[in-house]
DNA sequence: GCCGTTTTCGGCCCGACTGTTTTCAGTCG
């Protein structure tokens, strides 16, 4: 059972204690568990089996029992109970934004409302408004969410940061352009680089707030505006994705950042350890119980230096222990996109990329790349973009000349050659004898079990002519989850083998990930970071994979790309 | 339900907005 698979359980009985009526300390510790759950690179089934899972934080007696439950049965006792009081349909409709527990407790209970038919039909009879607390516009707005709810079962998306990165730099340029607006930046899940984003945060300064509300939410790209108030505006732009505008006098810009950038997670600490220090902290300042006095600071740093932190970079604030490195002093020195130096895996038109190789050659060397490897599919790639031995011994040919006679970058002569079902490579030794730089990736047979998988793997890392593996866990967000793989095995093997793993920086990829490459450094296993550009304009995914690398609290010392060319 | 240099009980982060009421509960981020 993944990870993820007993995430979603410990989450679905949070929302059917929270139905309940459940203590909502009871309900938090459910969610929270849940996170930290997903949040681990190793299994939790393995570690709750060998009676490890109370190490993890928040995991006690009664949710190992439950964990252990749910491996064993397929499910958690206390929830089939509650189901056979809740019916599921409640579930559902608690997802309509507005209705929270209380309220569909309460559908339920007096109007006898078991799902999205039942409330449907109630509020269209004008029963919703007849309940104490509710109206006219609480039902409309039940109908609305209930629309969007056959339109999208299963909730709003969340969307890759390449498609949300864009709109948000667009809309803080809108921002910066009005005269009333001090400072604006990017904050939220964005600012952190997150693999997905639900919305985009957006906080500025001014000493007329509400005139630049008013101004941003007439900007060209939103489609539509709340209420535009001297604390911001929530916008919907045209692409569907929803803003949040927060805007505060200029004294209180690094609160306010601090606040809106989160996570969640890491604010949560942070005020709970200034509670037991006496200390309480908002987007608004820092208050001392001692004096009463409110504190607010102009900056970020100033903000974590009175709470007793160095600064620390938004790729790390997602509670993953970088409070506590921050106390000590502790944090690492991350990776910077200046430092790299080269990128080592891109596709020509020889397979299946859109530009040529001088193409590809004269866009990194325009970004100032030192090197650039080459690495077009092997042979039995398939989609007719398959480059058999000749081809790529003739190409090797191209590359050596193109070095020759060029005086600036220099290309390594490579491939992303498949690792078939079996574990060997679809090249022959010989031919890949003649590469500077082998990528070994697996592109088939995504569905065979986790020690099969781990088996192929682990041969194509002992292979001695394989130098990386690309994209280890094929998942591809929001679309394809991770092929099933023994991760820990895979590096450990990587490490005795010394065979680095890429970070591929695709937005749709970010492969290894962040918690994987974490602990790829943990096992001593070198990283790369690569764009795996189909075409000159893709080098610019480097920035997601330096920003996964970043999220790894990888330095510069971590990752081979950050050299000079090596072979 | 978890947790502990206030440790086996009694706490557990913070504020804005909405819709409904006239002071607030519920929801959300």
């Amino acid at each position: 059972m993944s990870n993820a698979e007993i995430a979603a359980a410990l989450e679905e009985l949070a929302v059917l204690y929270q139905l309940d009526g459940a203590d909502r300390y009871r309900v938090l510790a459910y969610t929270n568990s849940a996170r930290t759950i997903r949040d681990q690179g190793v299994s939790v089934e393995e570690m709750a089996i060998r009676g490890e899972v109370t190490a993890l934080p928040g995991v006690g007696k009664t949710l190992e029992e439950k964990i252990l439950a749910l491996i064993e049965t397929g499910e958690i006792p206390a929830a089939a109970k509650l189901k056979e009081k809740l019916p599921p349909g409640l579930i559902e409709i608690n997802r309509i934004p507005g209705l929270g527990p209380k309220t569909v407790r309460r559908l339920h209970d007096e109007l006898g409302v078991t799902g999205p038919d039942d409330l449907r039909a109630a509020a269209e009879a004008g029963r919703v408004r007849e309940l104490k607390g509710l109206g006219a516009k609480s039902e409309q707005s039940i109908l609305e969410g209930l629309d969007r709810l056959a339109e999208e079962p299963s909730g709003p998306s969340r969307m890759l940061l390449d498609e949300v990165l864009p709109l948000a730099e667009d809309l803080v340029a809108a921002l910066r352009e009005h005269p009333s607006c001090e400072r604006a930046e990017i904050a939220g899940s964005a600012r952190r680089m997150s693999d997905t984003c639900k919305d985009i945060d957006l906080i500025a300064t001014s000493e007329s707030p509400q005139v630049l509300a008013v101004h941003i939410a007439a900007y060209e790209a939103v489609a539509s505006a709340g209420k535009a108030s001297a604390n911001g505006v929530r916008l919907e732009t045209h692409l569907g994705v929803g803003v949040d505008v927060r805007i505060v006098a200029p004294d209180a810009f690094g609160n306010l950042l601090q606040h809106f950038t989160g996570s969640a997670a890491h604010n949560t600490l942070l005020r709970e350890v200034a509670v037991s220090e006496g200390l309480h902290v908002s987007e608004h300042g820092i208050t001392d119980d001692e004096t009463g006095q409110s504190e607010t600071f102009r900056t970020e740093e100033q903000v974590y230096e009175r709470l007793g932190y160095r600064y620390i970079e938004p790729e790390l604030r997602e509670n993953r222990g970088e409070l506590e490195a921050a106390r000590a002093g502790e944090l690492p020195e991350l990776v910077e996109r200046s430092q790299v130096r080269g990128d080592l895996h891109c596709h020509t038109t020889l397979s299946d990329g859109q530009n040529s190789l001088k193409e590809m050659a004269a866009a990194a060397e325009q970004l100032g790349y030192e090197y650039l490897a080459i690495t077009d599919h092997s042979a039995s790639h398939g989609f007719g973009d398959g480059v058999p031995a000749d081809d790529l011994l003739r190409r090797v040919e191209e590359i050596r000349q193109f070095n020759e006679e060029s005086e600036g970058i220099r290309l390594v002569a490579g491939s992303e050659v498949n690792i078939d079902r079996d574990g060997t490579l679809d090249y022959d030794d010989e031919v890949l004898a003649e590469l500077d730089w082998v990528i070994a990736s697996i592109h088939t047979g995504f569905s065979k079990s986790e020690s099969a998988m781990t088996a192929r793997m682990i041969a194509a890392i002992e292979h001695p002519a394989v130098d990386c593996i690309g994209h280890a866990t094929g998942r591809l967000l929001t679309r394809r989850d991770p092929y099933p793989l023994n991760i820990e095995a895979a590096l450990e093997a990587a490490a005795r083998s010394n065979t680095a793993f890429e970070i591929n920086g695709s937005p749709k990829r970010r492969d290894l990930s962040d918690i994987h490459a974490r602990m790829a450094k943990q096992a001593g296993v070198k990283i790369v970071l690569n764009t795996d550009a189909h075409r000159a304009g893709s080098f610019d995914y480097m920035r997601y994979a330096v920003a996964t690398a970043r999220r790894a609290w990888l330095g510069p010392a971590d990752i081979l790309n950050t050299g000079p060319w090596w072979k």
